[in-house]
DNA sequence: CGCGTCCTTGAGCTTGGTCAAGGTCTGTGG
DNA sequence: CCACAGACCTTGACCAAGCTCAAGGACGCG
């Protein structure tokens, strides 16, 4: 099986080989957490970095108020917290919303990675990207209203899931509950549900069995005004580096 | 004058004489932007990246529908677009707030520079903690209700502004018109200015002639549930002492 | 087959949006 | 020193997207 952070770090720049052993060494241990729990929660002090190498997760916070909000969805191959090798702290939980696949990597080995210069520029641009797709969030959640924003959402996880083989043409299987949805779009439960089935109406998606399935998937992009350049997953590249 | 941005960089990592030394000489030809003019526009696609010497500004975007977000606000010391350098794409806008001292940068001269071991961790942790403020920035907008909302962003920024000498203990020269303000938090300015207004009547803000003064800086810090943690801004740190 | 988890729907409400009209401040030219 | 214009701020009246509360319904699993 190939290693999905060796996948991942090589759409950014060309590893050497002796790079590529120094990853796959990272992910010999790792261990299963199941569904719903916790990977490393807010709070902690951890000294280690996580990577997924199977499953899906999820970055969040919870307020005060009580109030949860999703700020990232982890796939196979994404580090979930590596600021914590360089800024040593965990405001945020992790959670795994499918039963996942973990690999923790102690701070001090991310740091020595960082003198290896392909993997350290890799890292730094697999960051740049994370920056980007939160900046497109943010736009989201901010300027979009219900329907188009978790229209765009749908089409980043097609792709997203696509980049690693978890999603055929134009379905894939729905890691979120709806209260899930609710707390990635800042929205209630409730108005996901009616705007799932809004969207259900107009035959932009099918949703059934926690499987969706886009029929006209540029029909769906157009609908949201979705430009997947953010992503950066690779058909078409960023420059090379020397 | 002391270069801002090995201010900034030094709180991450100590350089060596010759890193301040490349990194001085990077500033010495500036531009000087007018307030309220773009830095650089969407669409664009630069081989420069940009660097705030002196004034605010902010990175945008606008999207099809016309509508406006602001997704980071830009100090002295602060790059506006160090992705291009890696990912090569401008997909957003950077304006300027206030008059504003710009350097730019070659792509290909960051490209050298994360050659240089400490520059190189410098930027990725410059590049961790803008995410974590965009991670901030999301939850923000997304759970907090326009009162909390503004509060929080008001501390964020005096803190930001201490750390760059553009505050004191408590006040700053507001760089956004309510138009702006209203871009940034996803509301519409109607209801930035009566949202002001609400802010005004509890006293946790002082806003004249476009000067922000907080007559209690820790009670309106407990107001909006506000944790400067994720701006990792170096020692002084505590709601009450400064 | 019964329970827990999640989904669905209705009724009424609230935060924040829209539209529109004035008001204030500042800079400029007469 | 005043008149005017442009940019921005303020306010009112009304509207709607999305929220709250609450009750059922579907479905998978022990």
């Amino acid at each position: 099986m190939s290693n999905p952070l060796i996948r991942k770090l090589e759409a950014a720049e060309a590893l050497t080989v002796e790079d590529r052993a120094v990853l796959n060494a990272l992910c010999t241990a790792s261990r299963q957490v199941e569904a719903k729990r916790d990977i490393i929660a807010q709070g902690d002090t951890p000294s280690d970095v996580h990577l997924v190498l199977d499953g899906i997760a999820c970055r969040y916070k919870i307020l005060a108020n009580g109030a949860r909000q999703i700020v990232a969805v982890l796939l196979p191959g994404d580090f979930c917290d590596l600021h914590i090798a360089l800024l040593g702290e965990m405001d945020h939980t992790i959670g795994a919303l499918t039963p996942c696949r973990i690999v923790d990597i102690p701070a001090a080995t991310i740091r020595d990675l960082s003198h290896r210069p392909r993997i350290a520029r890799a890292l730094w641009w697999a960051t740049l990207v994370d920056e980007g797709t939160l900046r497109e969030w943010l736009i989201n959640n901010g300027r979009r209203e219900a329907p188009q924003r978790m229209a765009h959402f749908f089409c980043e996880m097609l792709l997203r899931l696509q980049a690693v083989s978890l999603a055929d043409d134009k379905s894939y299987d729905m890691p979120f509950r709806q209260y899930d949805l609710a707390d990635l779009f800042a929205l209630t439960s409730v108005h996901v549900n009616r705007t799932l089935r809004q969207l259900r109406e107009a035959d932009l998606i099918v949703l059934e069995r926690r499987q969706l399935t886009i029929p006209d998937v540029a029909r769906l992009m157009a609908f949201c005004d979705f430009d997947p350049a953010y992503l950066h997953l690779g058909s078409q590249q960023a420059p090379t580096v020397g």
